[in-house]
DNA sequence: CTTTAGCACTCCTTAGACTCGAGTGCTAAC
DNA sequence: GTTAGCACTCGAGTCTAAGGAGTGCTAAAG
């Protein structure tokens, strides 16, 4: 890729139009970057320099007697062969650590909690992904008798995350009974995945088929049932959506339908941040990179989130193609990390 | 409220208007509504009507040379005495039981189920206001040792509602010693409000100063940290946002921004929610009536939904002023209704 | 061969002028 | 009390002209 823009100064010129362009968010005129960016050039050099880059698909011109603005190609080079990403400065994260007031008094709300820092960081959208409880490590389930018939399960993973379900049952079963059958499967279930959980379960049930142990074939009955349940499915905490209306692309009200559609189906966004989870360290996907149709103008900055070793989620940030990338990437990474941290020490 | 608008004819007219408005959305003339209403009079006769009910407030207009607009206190009249609240009919209420697909799972995920019939029933935005966990009733607590020094706190509700908190306490507890504590608890504190259990735990920790009775202590401080967050919060989702893009009089993109703000912080929703929960039955906030801030142009319709004789939440319908309260009304009303049977009878 | 000044050209944006039409309020007649 | 007639108001839409930002090309200079 890096080939693609040849000479030192081209590169120095793409650079000083995408920054022009994420700053002001107008298309970029040769006389603005011969002025503004120590190149010590004309405006008619630059402007062969920009013919140039548009040839190679970097830039292009809404109309003819416009500035440029960067394509979609444009800011990929431009991130990955341009780009110098900075550490967060000390005061930064501090004031991010800060920003979690209290201790973690529940996942759940640690995660909203992530979710408005990367937001009111950013100054666009931030998103968490929770995770996806098959893949967490089981700790605890415990059996609730609501009234005859009526039974919930709730199911607590090592990494904090509580989960429940109700269901109904054919004939009545005593509380003390149902004790019987969480111990008898606290014991057994210690230290496997929710994934592992469920077919050791199944494995369980064929061999009770003969063995014809009463209390046993209950309890497995029981927790089988709980974890039919939506065990793979994940959610989505977004905060700070009205922050995009402040970006100028997005003033057109169909443009924000589209998006704010998005935000409320949450199916394809949970798919792309599902994606961006098992590869390691910042995701960036610009534009129609996503694949989330209409999306055109919108590009998502994600990092996976751990605790201990488990892979758990995805948090990131979404905001217009124009986001000013050198700031925002190493707040999601430093973000990601701080959570992980988090959910590690306490947890 | 009655007597404001004097003749039967001036009624006919204010209704027509109305409804002529709510169908459209642009100002009504005094020609529209003397041919399509079946008032047999002449425009000049309309207008005379429209003059006097300008005069009593019921009516403005934009501009000089455009037709009429009810105002809040126009609507508020319409509301109160002239719309008759029909039923909902039959297919209408078979399609709304219909749409919740499959049984309980969680009470979470009905109430979730819930916003989006409301939204997608009414093409507005459907809102539900999660219970109050300290107006619930007990049900049954859980302590599990996350790890040294880290308990989780699982407190359910007779309503099915599961609450759980992480804390840190001073020195490790074992698991077995925990499920003694909460053995000892579920049999104390069976059948009170969590506000109840709350006075109730205090008062048991005065008793037991003087006792001295280890384990009682220690079982009481934990379930006291555990009371001590958030039981009096409220959560509210919100589904159908979008839905109100579709809406003229939100095209402009500030008023947008205002109540996205709105759906975004959530507390003076929480709020509005919050205070319409005690009054019975459907309750209408026309415009500013919801005290909301920079929502003129919003109304909402609530009513609060119960499991037995729990009063749990609100649920309701968000709008333009300039909705069919006609058809929002019964529907509003039926959801809660059938939520409240959901409820009590699966759990 | 590269850079630059000069210049004609394009095309968006803005503002003003104008027309059109919906709707009103008033007056006078029924 | 009701209605027809009419002058008047005012927003929405259309058209035109001016202004200006920015370009591409050419030719000269380095």
């Amino acid at each position: 890729m890096k080939q693609l823009v040849r000479g030192e100064r081209a590169r120095r010129v793409l650079e000083a139009i995408i920054l022009e362009y994420i700053s002001g968010g107008v298309p970029v005129g040769s006389r603005a970057i011969a002025k503004r960016h120590g190149l010590d050039v004309s405006p008619a050099t630059i402007r062969n320099v920009m013919a140039d880059l548009e040839e190679l698909g970097l830039l292009y011109q809404p109309h003819t007697s416009a500035g440029r603005i960067p394509t979609e190609l444009g800011l990929r080079v431009y991130i990955d062969s341009i780009l110098k990403i900075k550490q967060l400065s000390n005061a930064d994260r501090e004031r991010i650590r800060r920003s979690y007031k209290g201790g973690v008094a529940r996942v759940e709300g640690l995660l909203k909690e992530t979710s408005k820092v990367l937001s009111s960081f950013s100054n666009q959208a931030g998103v968490v992904l929770t995770p996806r409880l098959s893949l967490t490590v089981f700790k605890r389930i415990e059996f609730v008798r609501l009234r005859a018939n009526m039974v919930m399960t709730i199911l607590v993973s090592q990494a904090g995350i509580v989960h429940n379900t109700i269901f109904e049952i054919d004939g009545d079963i005593s509380q003390e009974e149902l004790d019987k059958y969480s111990r008898y499967l606290n014991d057994m279930l210690q230290d496997l995945t929710l994934h592992q959980v469920k077919t050791r379960l199944l494995d369980e049930m064929k061999k009770e088929k003969v063995l014809f142990d009463r209390l046993l074939s209950k309890a497995l009955e029981l927790s089988q049932k709980a974890l039919q349940e939506n065990i793979e499915d994940s959610e989505i905490y977004i905060e700070g959506r009205t922050n995009l209306l402040d970006n100028p692309e997005f003033a057109d009200v169909e443009q924000m339908r589209r998006i704010f559609n998005a935000f409320e189906e949450k199916s394809k966004i949970i798919d792309l941040l599902d994606k961006s989870m098992s590869a390691g360290g910042v995701n960036i996907f610009i534009g129609s990179e996503s694949e989330l149709l209409d999306m055109e103008s919108v590009s998502f900055i994600t990092s996976p989130y751990t605790s201990g070793d488990e892979i758990l989620g995805t948090l990131g940030v979404i905001g217009p193609t124009r986001m000013d990338y050198s700031r925002i990437i190493p707040l999601v990474d430093y973000t990601a990390k701080l959570l992980s941290k988090m959910l590690k020490e306490t947890l």
